[in-house]
DNA sequence: GTGAAAGCGCTAACAT
DNA sequence: ATGTTAGCGCTTTCAC
């Protein structure tokens, strides 16, 4: 029993393919009779329209091309379902991929994407290799690049300085009295904007003639676990320091149960900093600092962004959407309370 | 400057369309040379295959759909991950979808994923409505019901019993000498593999004349955030208890904050059980009793079958792969240490 | 309001 | 080893 296919179905109800047609997407110019004739006989025969024709013949599909990293920390889904709850009522259809942080991979998998004719494709950061560059500038549609701001764009571009954040964190902590830093962090040359943070945060320290006391850097992705593991070895080797910066959330959440095991007063004698404002966070039984990445908000500004660009608005090419993530966890210190996002154009 | 199609790198090469096509699918049966020359051409062109027509002409595609409820639990990623696994190297690529807990919309989502003629489409539980049901019927291909067995399968399935759970669970706890039981979860309505692991675990209680002493249930979803408010108003009614059970981890970790923050021993005063053995348990401050469910693995299992089913498999149709959780955190209680989870089928 | 013809970009099947 | 013909299931365009 194969599948009906809409002539099938218009044969059923005494029409033409194009009626049919007309009548199944709700056409003006169709009889109230045929319409409901047609549409009765493609319920019946559980009619299901084929898209790949549809596609192929109308030059235009609904498909939003999507390449993350990873789906093992929670940061990536929030960031998909706000591309998803974005796309929500467009009528467009997000599709994902997972790279594992393998340019290789990002790149065959974008060039299978891209195969499928999507309108539009958003993937992660902008430190794809020149290839891969290439392959995006010559689809000839939307490109959005998400969740990282520093570097060159190819067109339009959503998400906040890592670098930035590292600095601005680092000016906090310094200026919460904090001294004797530490830093643990993890797989830094797959998580580039990781290593930004790490960069930005070391730039602040040492014009404050500072620098890391202590680096522990593993190449197993980030985990509590190895927060927790990497925390205890520190410690034990180092113990006087007064701050600790990690590469992430996870981490970070690792080392305060770290620090509460060897019965080390958070934040009274180590202060704990990380990085994406997780829910986890507001939740633990310690403060830790942290700075807030607005995951889900940026998916779904990158879903408006495409709907505009696909909708063919002038001004939906060659932007830039900046956010500012904000500081919370540190005493004393408050940052712009919820600052809502910046959009500002690109020259 | 439009896409290159085969037809113009076929004539920019010299040859015919079929010849190119079949030199660009690596063809055996195409000259050294003429392959080289449609390749090289294809490559200064950017030339990228137009999947929508292949596919079409070709009556087949490489899309496996995939159906989920939510991006906001770290579950349904785990099991999105071992999927996209499992199909690495296969060339097919699954397609996700988010229905959010929400049946109208996981139709609808199922219907628009199927018209794109997947080869194989893959959803969460076994609990859609008729209508959804006959859908994925018409579509004949194969379909995978994941993560749950408690109900009738359509095609294939794959998971675990989470009303064995819940009883495995209860017989466990109340081996461990626990009497007083709490209940706390959230969305019930929504996540019926919760309820079902509830329920399971209310049977087992009944059976030794026990039940629930107090139970907490919120419309919102889980978190460790909510898990530790309700937590905190249960022990504040009912100081009392010696045990509560949580809808999952996330709910449970909230409990044991909620508890560290009371000054109420754990395990000793209270011993904290959650569902899905998520990472974070293994690092929290206290040891709470959680089921570990395979999460990726089921996924991977998943993709296992689906390629065994479009390879044409005999075998390969209307069976059930059964996952079993593993307890661990409770002290003295030792389930099978370790042992890798079985997948035995069903008849 | 409805239909017929042409074609989207590719591959299957059959030439040669 | 290469080319030709005929679609795949739909929409676009133009006719009536």
């Amino acid at each position: 029993m194969r599948k009906p296919t809409l002539e099938e179905v218009a044969i059923e109800a005494g029409v033409s393919k194009m009626t049919a047609s007309r009548a199944l997407r709700g056409s003006a110019d169709v009889s109230k009779e045929t319409r409901e004739r047609v549409i009765e006989a493609a319920t019946r025969m559980s009619y299901v329209g084929n898209r790949l024709a549809l596609s192929l013949s109308s030059q235009r599909t609904n498909l939003v091309a999507v390449v993350v990293p990873s789906m093992s920390n929670i940061v990536f889904p929030e960031v998909l379902a706000g591309i998803s709850a974005g796309l929500d009522g467009s009528g467009m259809q997000a599709v994902f991929g997972i790279s594992d942080y393998d340019v290789a991979k990002e790149r065959d998998i974008i060039r299978d994407m891209l195969s499928w004719q999507p309108c539009a494709i958003i993937v992660t950061g902008l430190d794809q290799p020149e290839e891969t560059v290439k392959l995006l500038q010559h689809a000839n549609i939307p490109v959005i690049q998400l969740m990282d701001l520093d570097g060159t764009p190819i067109d339009l571009n959503v998400g906040l300085s890592h670098g930035g954040a590292g600095e601005d964190m680092a000016r906090a902590l310094v200026g919460a009295g904090r001294r004797r830093f530490g830093y643990v962090g993890s797989a830094l040359e797959k998580d580039l904007r990781a290593g930004k943070r790490k960069a930005g945060f070391e730039r602040v320290l040492h014009s404050y003639g500072l620098h890391f006391v202590n680096q522990s850097v593993d190449d197993a992705f980030s985990s509590i676990a190895l927060g927790k593991r990497l925390t205890l070895a520190m410690l034990a080797a180092v113990p006087d320091l007064d701050c600790i910066y990690y590469s992430n959330d996870d981490m970070a959440s690792g080392g305060l149960f770290a620090c509460m095991e060897l019965g080390v007063a958070v934040p009274e004698k180590i202060l704990i900093a990380g990085f994406n404002g997780l829910d986890l966070v507001n939740s633990l039984p310690a403060p830790i600092a942290t700075s807030r990445s607005p995951r889900r908000a940026m998916g779904e500004v990158a879903a408006q962004l495409v709907r505009q660009a696909v909708a063919g608005a002038q001004d939906a090419r060659q932007k830039t959407v900046v956010f500012k993530p904000v500081i919370t966890g540190i005493d004393g210190y408050d940052d712009a309370p919820d600052e809502p996002e910046t959009a500002r154009l690109r020259p």
